[in-house]
Formats: structure tokens, sequence, C-alpha cells
DNA sequence: ATATATGCAAAGCTTTTGCTGAAGA
DNA sequence: TCTTCAGCAAAAGCTTTGCATATAT
């Protein structure tokens, strides 16, 4: 949270409760929320935010390399303030997505030129069926 | 192509002409089209398809497997219909797609259970600036 | 005091849906 | 003939934008 109110303050952007809560809300949050989750769960404490407020939030994170989207296929974006390398599985049935940590996968990603193009950062996403919606699969 | 036939007959569907359009666009395409941009190439040669038909038909070919949606930030979904393992190379300034082979990558991908989540598919995203882009970026 | 951000409402997109007439098997 | 599909238009999301007010510095 220090790190925002620095990296906040050497972009010339201001330190406002809306932001604070919502970097606090991603920080904490282990689900990838999408913006409108985000909201509802803001909210509880901050009842005057808007949706709106939630996006320009966000994008100005983002501007600030604190929140990245999380490459998932799904209709809504989905965020993440963890800027670790790290990957996800995507659970096609319920939607959740879990970090996934591979040291060999992140070894294995270009970081030089592939016929001129400029790698900047990987996300490997793996679909597939997560443990709690086999079971419910099971009857 | 022949092959969309019999899979569209043993599913009980029927094979009409705008899916063999949008399938045949999709096959000769590089560019990863949004539905957006297989509309306008599309209805080129058929004046009369409406873009509803196309989301039908790209979620019609979806369910025969012969379609991907490829996993990409950006607002709209883009398709694939390489159906081969492969990645891809994002650029962020244009938001072109292209296609990147690796065997080294394939192989540490996970194909057994991890924490009780079964993969089935795996795509890794590359994202960086593409050759072109680089060079638009010096003047 | 001044620049920046919020909240609201409206607009803009993308995507989905219901229905009727048309076409495939 | 019977089922499935295309086209249309309307609806339903999600996301962005403009503007007036409020807040951070």
């Amino acid at each position: 949270m220090d790190d925002m109110v620095r990296r906040c303050r050497d972009a010339g952007m201001n330190v406002t409760p809306q932001r604070l809560a919502v970097y606090r809300t991603l920080l904490e949050s282990e689900e990838h929320p999408s913006p409108e989750m985000l909201y509802r769960q803001v909210r509880e404490s901050m009842p005057s935010l808007s949706l709106a407020t939630i996006y320009k939030a966000l994008e100005a994170l983002e501007r600030l390399g604190l929140v990245h989207e999380v490459n998932v296929i799904s209709d809504t974006k989905r965020y993440d303030a963890n800027t670790d390398n790290h990957h996800h599985l995507v659970c096609t049935m319920c939607g959740n997505v879990a970090d996934y940590y591979s040291d060999e996968l992140d070894a294995l990603v270009p970081r030089r030129r592939v016929r001129g193009f400029v790698p900047r950062s990987v996300t490997v996403n793996i679909t597939g069926v997560c443990a709690s919606c086999q079971q419910a699969g099971d009857h």
C-alpha cells in the first residue's frame, strides 16, 4: 500500500480513498474479481462509490503497474494485484481463476526477440475443471 | 472443409452456406479475426449475411471443436481455426496476434492434475510489441 | 488555488435473444 | 415433411465518456 502512495505521487496522481479501497480489495482478494465484483465488495464500506470510478481506478492502477488484467476467456475482464510472475488455472465450469506457479514454465518463455517481436510479459492460461466442479459432476 | 461437413452431419447440424463461408474465411485468415472482422470479410461475397449469424456460426463451429477463441486481452473476442497446439504473440500496440510454436513450451505444460484441477487446454499468450509497431515507434 | 478525481447519466460497443420466414436433410 | 437455421430488430450486457461538483495537494 505504501508503494501505491509513492507511485501515485510520482506520477502526479491523487491518492483518493476510492483508489485505496479498490487496490486494497484487489490485494486481499484471491478470486481475480471483475469490475462488477469489485464494485459490490468495495461498496459495502463505501456506499457512494460508482461503477465508473471502479473502471477509472483500475485504469489508473494498471497505468502504475500495480494491477494487471487477467487474460481469461470470459465475458468480463478480471483483475489481479499479484504482479509476481505467475499463471492461471481457469475453471470452465465455474469461472474460478486460481494462481499457478511454475519456474520451469517461466524459464521457457522467450525473453528475447522472436521474429522481430519483443516480448514483455507472458501468461499461461490453463483451462480445465477445478476440484470442486468435478465433485459436483459426480452424482 | 470435408471434415467440417462430416462433423456437422454427425452432430445433426445443417451445413449452410453461411457456416461454410465463416469457416473457410477463418481457415484462410492469418489475423485471428473478431466477429466484426469476419462479418466485413464474409459479407463481400455474401451481402445478405447478418452479424448475428456470424456469432451463431462461431458458436456452432466452436461446439464442433473446429474453431477456438483466442485468449487475448482486447475488447472483442478473436477466433482461430488453427487447432494445432500453438501459442500467441499479442502486440499491445496494434492488437495483432501472431502464432508461436514451441515444442519445449508444450512439453512443460501440465497434462495431469494440479491440486485437483484437471487441465484440458493450455494457451500461452506472450504480449509485447511487434516488429512493425517498433519501427513506427522510432522517429 | 489549481489540478485531478468522483459520481451520475447518457452514449457506445459487443453480444445475445425471440421470432418469422427460408432452407437443409 | 420436419427440423434446423438465417435474418432482423430489439434487448441486454459491459465499458467509456462528458460534465458538474467535490477533493487532494
